[in-house]
DNA sequence: GCCGTTCTGTGCGGTATCACACATAAGGCG
DNA sequence: CGCCTTATGTGTGATACCGCACAGAACGGC
C-alpha cells in the first residue's frame, strides 16, 4: 500500500478550519525534502514557508570555527521559515533537512496576505512559534547543565515524536554535529543505550526498542518541551 | 538634574508613530522595577506587557535541581511578556529583574486588541520576537562552544547595551547564576578581565573600562546577535 | 568474492569546569 | 571602632568532554 500524500499530514495543516484549508489547498504545492537539502541558508532569502509531513528539518547554527549546534527540530508538528511571518524575511541560523521525506510549500507573498488576514493561519503560526522557542530555551538550558547521554536521549525523542514510525536514519556522525559533540562521544552514550537495551543501532539506522526505558532516562527538558507543545497546539497531537 | 520619565525611554515605544504612540500612550502606566523581581513566572498567567526603560530583565529557566540559566536578556531594547501577543499567554520561563530602574506596563487586554489590528504595534512586537530568538539560539550555542570567559564578556556587553552608563550593579554570585556556571568560575574569568585593564569591579558593581577591547575579546556570537537586533529593530539603536 | 568506503569502537593525554572547603577583604551598622 | 554580613580569592581532587590516532566491521559496487 501506498500512503496517500496529503498536507494533512502537518499536524499545523490539519488543524485548520475545513474552510481555511480549502481556501490555503491551491497554494500548497507538494514537494520532496532530500536530505542534506539546505531549505534555507544564513542570512539568505525564503521564498516559501515550508511544511513538512514526512521529512525531520534541523535549525542549526554553524559557528567561524565551523562547529555546529542544533538549535531547535521540526517536522510533521510544525513549519519552517517563521522569519517570514515574524518580519525578518532572514535569521542567521540554517535550516538543514536531516531525515528525507516530503513537505508543502506555500508562496511568501500568499502566506503573507494570508497572515495579516489575522485568521487561523496567524493564531496558528504564533503559537507554533512559542512552541519552538521553548525548545530553543530548552536546548540552551540543557547544552548549560546536562550529560551527553541525556541530551542524546532528548533528541532521539524529539525527533522520534515527529516523525512516522520508530526508526530514524541517522549516523552517529551526523547526530554528533547537531549535538555540537565529538562523534567519539555519541558512540559511547549509545553504545551504553543499545547494552542497556533501550535502542538498537547499525550504520545509519536507529530503533528505539523501549521508549518507556528511553523517556525514564531523558532529563527533564524533554518533557518540558513536549508539554509546551502539546499545550499550545492541542490538535497536533505527535505521532 | 533629574531625568525626566518618558515611554519613550523604550525604544520599541519610540519607534511608534506619533499616532500609534499616542493612542497607547493613556494606557501606559510607569511602575518601579525592583531588582529580584519576578516579573512572571513560569507556567504563570500573565496580565500586563511591560516594556523597561532602565531596568534590565532576565528571561532564565529553574532546573529541577534548582541550577539556572539565563535564555536571554531584555531592557529598554525591548517587552517583556511575549506570550501575551504569541497564544500561549504563559511560558516555562521566569522573567527577572536583574538590575533594578523602571518601565511601563500596558494591560493584556488592551495590548491584545491593539495587536489584533495588525499595526505598527504589532509589526514591532513580532520583530522584537525575532531578534529575541536569535538571541536565545545565539545563547544555545554559546553554551556548547564558548569558553565561560567568552561567555562572560558576552553577557556584559548585552548587559551594557541595555542600559544607561558604563556600570552594573551585579555581584559575581548573580552573574554566575545567569551563565549557569560557578560563582568561582566567574570569579576566576573577572579577575583575569580586571588585570587586563578591561573592567573594574568591587563587591556587586562592575566598571567597563576599555569596551573596544571587550569587543575583541567576546566571542562571535556577541555581533551575530547584536547584528540581528540592529537589522530587525533599525531605529532601536541601543545607548 | 573482493575492495574501497563509510560507519563504529577504543585508547590516550590534555583541559575546562565541577564540587567542596576555606581564607581574605570590604562595606554596613551599632 | 569593632563586628557581622556579604563579596571575592584560592586550593585540591574529580570528571566529562576534547582532539587525535587508529583498529575493526559492515555494506556496496564491480
Amino acid at each position: 500500500m501506498t500512503s496517500p500524500h496529503s498536507p494533512k499530514q502537518n499536524h499545523l495543516l490539519a488543524t485548520l478550519s475545513e474552510e481555511e484549508y480549502n481556501h490555503l489547498l491551491p497554494d500548497l504545492d507538494l514537494i520532496p525534502m532530500p536530505l542534506g537539502w539546505a531549505v534555507y541558508e544564513s542570512g539568505g532569502h525564503l521564498n516559501y514557508l515550508y511544511f513538512p509531513t514526512t521529512s525531520l528539518v534541523s535549525l542549526l547554527y554553524v559557528m567561524e570555527s565551523g562547529a555546529s549546534a542544533e538549535i531547535a527540530i521540526t517536522g510533521n508538528d510544525g513549519l519552517v521559515g517563521i522569519s517570514l511571518f515574524m518580519g525578518g524575511d532572514s535569521t542567521p541560523s540554517r535550516a538543514v533537512v536531516q531525515s528525507a521525506g516530503n513537505g508543502y510549500r506555500l508562496k511568501a507573498s500568499v502566506l503573507k496576505t494570508e497572515f495579516a488576514l489575522g485568521g487561523q493561519l496567524q493564531h496558528l503560526a504564533l503559537r507554533y512559534t512559542q512552541a519552538l522557542i521553548t525548545q530553543m530555551a530548552q536546548t540552551a538550558v540543557c547544552n548549560r547543565h546536562h550529560a551527553l547521554e541525556q541530551q542524546l536521549c532528548r533528541w532521539l525523542l524529539l525527533s522520534l515524536d515527529r516523525l512516522p514510525g520508530n526508526e530514524l536514519l541517522m549516523t552517529q556522525e551526523l547526530i554528533a554535529n547537531m549535538l555540537g559533540v565529538r562523534r567519539e562521544g555519541v558512540t559511547e552514550a549509545a553504545g551504553k543505550l543499545q547494552a542497556d537495551g533501550l535502542i538498537h543501532y547499525s550504520r545509519g539506522r536507529i530503533t528505539v526498542l523501549d521508549r518507556p526505558k528511553l523517556e525514564r532516562r531523558v532529563c527533564e527538558c524533554y518533557a518540558v518541551v513536549k508539554k509546551e507543545y502539546d499545550r499550545l497546539l492541542p490538535s497536533t497531537t505527535l505521532i
